[in-house]
DNA sequence: CTGAAAGCGCTTACAG
DNA sequence: CTGAAAGCGCTTACAG
């Protein structure tokens, strides 16, 4: 692949006869350049097929117009909303989605932001409280807003947006107790901090009510086939429990 | 947020004595420089918390170590794979990925298409065959690769990986005569092109067997509740339905 | 083993 | 309304 030379505003400048200024005039608002300029420019920034360069401003200014967004994993269908909600507003606002996983490991995180620092994002989202100490220091360093999302209440860097997982899962449980349900078993998937504080929330419901907790836990990742494999084992090892509690295993959309 | 400037090579070079070339340097290859240089600046590194900066070398060579990548939709559960399989790969060799999804919309896709183009991405991911004209001249212009997925037939700019949607679905249609399914319902949502090759391939093994097309589509997105409810309502039509062919649902993981 | 110079493509003051 | 100069932070030859 040959990577022939994409036009510059020079290149459109000399077309037209002017400095690269004046073209840099009128791609940042049209009406500060001469009418009969306008028109020129016009025409040659089709010619050749002006593409714009953000690296220069990049470079002056370092603000880039890119948010980077680490999330824990990709099929895991909330990332996939939450992503989804992201790009849908970052993108309409002009601002670019740089996206990065780290299947729940800190030190691909680490790795991660690194990389998504060097390209002088304007802000940085996470989906975890928990980071590595580097992290933490790159971020600073950085100097850029960044927020937390999925948890309330652990300590964030900045600031957060999520929810509390130990009262929600609480209440949840709860709920199902007053429904008449009185063996419970909760069903949890890889044991993340925020699957361990929803099950917190669980053993405490259950606890206040007087009833016998009974957790079936793994450290795979959840998935549909992960959940009927394990109410299949909770219910040949505790025939009669009659609900479940299973936060963390992907829910259907809709 | 005031935005407090960061630790440059030239800040790390003063710190240790030296020009920012020999930090340039180490940072490439430690042993280019002398083994007691080498201490120094590991130490200035640390002490300031360097973050490597790309854009001085986007702007030079323009080659960002970034791919692009579009996909119709985010919440579509075979596009969280991808998206998966791409990150997990681009991650690994040092590549960053920018994400934009554009709700099957051409013309979002050429706004997404130009912002990227204007990071100097290496290369193009695109989820679709079909794109507008200026889309087809913007890529060009850039001088970068693109590949297409998810269809291997529709004529590519360039590549393509995908696979054959028509022929897929005749094939899966036929299996399903072959086992003795005669009444077979075609469940289709989202009207876009490669739902309606599928809608083809199912038509033609249909046609083959002298068997009655029955499809039922929308153009509402795909999900499992419009999954359940094209079901229901296609029951409710023809009670004597046997199967059902539905490709563009979202299916479970695993 | 280390340094001085030039350059990548824009934008931002400052002139006129 | 338009232009000449400087600068953003690196890397790449070229010297020594």
């Amino acid at each position: 692949m040959n990577k022939k030379r994409r036009p510059t505003l020079q290149d459109v400048a000399d077309q037209v006869g002017v400095t690269k200024m004046t073209v840099s005039r009128y791609l940042k608002n049209p009406t500060r350049v001469a009418q009969s300029t306008q028109e020129k420019i016009a025409i040659a920034l089709e010619t050749l097929g002006y593409i714009p360069n953000r690296a220069p401003e990049i470079l002056a200014q370092s603000t880039s117009r890119a948010i980077g967004v680490l999330v824990p994993s990709l099929t895991n269908q909330v990332f996939a909303e939450v992503l989804r909600g992201i790009e849908n507003v970052a993108g309409q606002r002009g601002y670019q989605t740089m996206l990065a996983h780290y299947g729940y490991q800190a030190e691909v995180e680490e790795e991660r932001i690194a990389s998504l620092l060097s390209y002088n994002i304007d802000g940085l989202l996470l989906s975890e409280s928990y980071h590595t100490p580097r992290t933490v220091r790159m971020i600073e360093t950085a100097g850029i807003p960044v927020i937390e999302m999925m948890d309330s209440v652990s300590p964030a860097i900045q600031q957060c947006v999520g929810f509390d997982n130990t009262a929600a899962a609480y209440e949840m449980v709860q709920a199902m107790i007053t429904q008449g349900y009185l063996h419970i078993a909760y069903l949890g998937a890889r044991m993340d901090v925020r699957t361990q504080l929803k099950m917190q929330g669980y053993e405490l419901a259950m606890a206040e009510a007087k009833l016998t907790p009974l957790a079936m836990t793994t450290n795979d990742a959840s998935s549909f086939s992960l959940g009927a494999s394990l109410l299949q084992q909770t219910l040949a090892k505790y025939p009669y429990v009659d609900s479940f509690f299973a936060l963390t295993m992907i829910w259907p959309q809709g």
